[in-house]
DNA sequence: CGGGGCGCTGTAAGCGCGTACAGTACGCGC
DNA sequence: GCGCGTACTGTACGCGCTTACAGCGCCCCG
């Protein structure tokens, strides 16, 4: 019986009251708290409903005082594999219950102005937020006026936070590098300033401790996550003189990068270093040697995160930090495996 | 003289009314159209909205007829290197004109439902998506509700498009392989469905009967852009004992799944067989041995998306079709490096 | 000196929806 | 029989903004 609209003005409440011969405010109870209807009312208004292809204007819906089924996502970038598949996974728990994603990224100079209108709060009901997108000043003003927020991978007092157990990550690939012969683990971190590489730095640093290695300070060095950095890094590191024969990395891209320079170097993986990274991203499997990395999915961050976010905004209550568990994928990089294995 | 508020409740128009001395009328006015309103005037309401950190409503906004200044972006698929720099490039450029960015992915399955909902017209002023996001049938109500569309990678005989110009790209890579020697060049397609595939084919056919050489083809095989399927279909290649010695990808994934067919199948690239990829995606770059391909920007594909959609949304016209020139980067794969420059 | 035009500003009517508030009808207990 | 509670439904206002329309003062021309 859709005889209605084709090209015609959207259909509004009034439509859809008059249609079925109710009032506006009954419409809108139905469709808002249907159980407070009678149920042959509320039966009519749905017919009306599917008949004239009706759809809630958003717009009206917010002004008039009430949620704007639209979540925001904020990042300081929007490339790379990680925030790709969180991306992902945002969308996909946003969608199937049902709101709106807005995405927006943190200009990188002016963290401050740029950002904020796109996390509007007369347009969000609440948003996700990458720590390094925003200052905490920002953060409080986001917080205090645009309903509730939950932040990826980082930690904090008040709010909701979501992210891998990095420092178990991190331990395991470091003792499986230990537990295979090496002696002197490098660590490649990101910047100082990131807790996520943080958290990842003592667990390298804890769990060398407590294999009874002492950690060289000059073994633990800094790049951007990126894979550029990762070569510069080691090739500084080598130029350096400082020995080591093995490498953990605190995430894929710089490890990748940080292979490139050994490589440079005449050094080879994983015969003279070993290596391991941390993310596991798609590529990883992909490359040759084959990367051994501490397997994450930030899908499921995404999701835990927009699970999260909806249960705060529906007012239910929720642990403020959720860890996701990380698992070791041994791959070839570590030098544990079978040599027919890797060749193949 | 940010003496205004910090938790309390967002400055309206009538706030700033009262405070510049002006109606509200005008204070609209000066924000949607400064140049009609009175310069003096002009700086009061300005000076009203600094202090009172005055920011419209957009829901209010979109209520009263005007715009959202937001934009939309559908794709089926919201991870994978492609889609994840598009999306910065959108962004960026969306953010750059004062719009947000509302994101969404289509169902799998049902192309058609789920989709929609974050299309909603009364939520957006316009939206980017890419063709397998949706059927022709799904385009064109959206067009005729919800404002203007650009096509990302596709043809449309009415909306307007932004692309790369496939073929020639693809035709550089055929004729870079056939130039240094190869003789029989497999091509690596996309689903059959696929537009920017066909193109790419076609170009491949094209090109190597300009070269005198006849496609053969069995040599013309399909995967899914995935690595799993470029890995997948050479291994029936080889299986069916179709020879070749090279390998045009349409795209990079596949092209680097090809190469660990190829890798099982204990041929060497170069040496053996020839490959090229298409995109350039990050990876690229710093796998061994390093990728030769075919530079695609998609974050310039992103920004030159918005860029029609703001015009087209200001009324103004635009071409209907957008080609953005590709480049063929020269690396390892095809085998035309010197050693010396491929061991480095 | 009067009328028309222009430049600017104010008045007020919605945009589509949610929701307090005010019914209405019915069933029950007294 | 009346009064009251319960289960619904309707009336009407306002969310914050844009935008016709009208109004005001001014200058210019006749």
């Amino acid at each position: 019986m859709a005889l209605a609209s084709k090209t015609r003005t959207p259909a509004t409440v009034n439509d859809v009251a008059r249609l079925a011969g109710v009032s506006t405010a009954t419409v809108s109870r139905a469709v808002n708290s249907p159980d407070i209807v009678a149920p042959d009312t509320r039966a009519r208004v749905f017919d009306a409903i599917d008949q004239l292809e009706y759809r809630p204007n958003t717009a009206a819906r917010r002004l008039a005082g009430s949620r704007t089924y639209t979540i925001g996502l904020t990042a300081p970038e929007l490339s790379g594999p990680f925030f790709s598949e969180l991306l992902a996974g945002v969308e996909e728990g946003a969608r199937a219950s049902g709101f709106h994603l807005l995405v927006a990224a943190t200009e990188p100079d002016t963290v401050a102005t740029a950002s904020l209108p796109s996390m509007d709060p007369t347009f969000i009901d609440g948003s996700i937020v990458l720590p390094e997108a925003m200052d905490s000043a920002l953060i409080d003003r986001l917080t205090s006026s645009g309903g509730p927020t939950v932040l990826v991978e980082a930690s904090h007092r008040r709010l909701p936070t979501v992210g891998y157990d990095g420092a178990s990550g991190a331990s395991a690939a470091v003792r499986h590098l230990v537990d295979h012969g090496a002696r002197r683990v490098a660590c490649l971190a990101g910047p100082g300033d990131a807790e996520v590489s943080r958290t990842r730095e003592i667990a390298w640093a804890d769990t060398l401790r407590a294999a009874g290695l002492e950690p060289d300070p000059r073994l633990l060095v800094r790049g951007t996550w990126s894979e550029v950095d990762g070569m510069r890094v080691v090739g500084e590191l080598l130029a350096a003189g400082v020995e080591f024969d093995a490498l953990f990395a605190v995430n894929d891209e710089s490890a990748i990068g940080a292979m490139r320079g050994l490589e440079r170097a005449g050094l080879r993986v994983p015969d003279d270093v070993r290596v391991c990274g941390f993310d596991d991203i798609p590529i990883a499997s992909w490359m040759r040697p084959a990367l051994t990395t501490v397997a994450a999915r930030p899908r499921d961050l995404g999701r835990a995160a927009v699970g999260i976010l909806i249960a705060r905004m529906a007012g239910r209550s929720t642990p403020l930090a959720t860890r996701l568990p990380t698992s070791l994928v041994i791959r070839s990089t570590c030098g544990c495996v079978q040599e027919e294995e890797r060749a193949s």
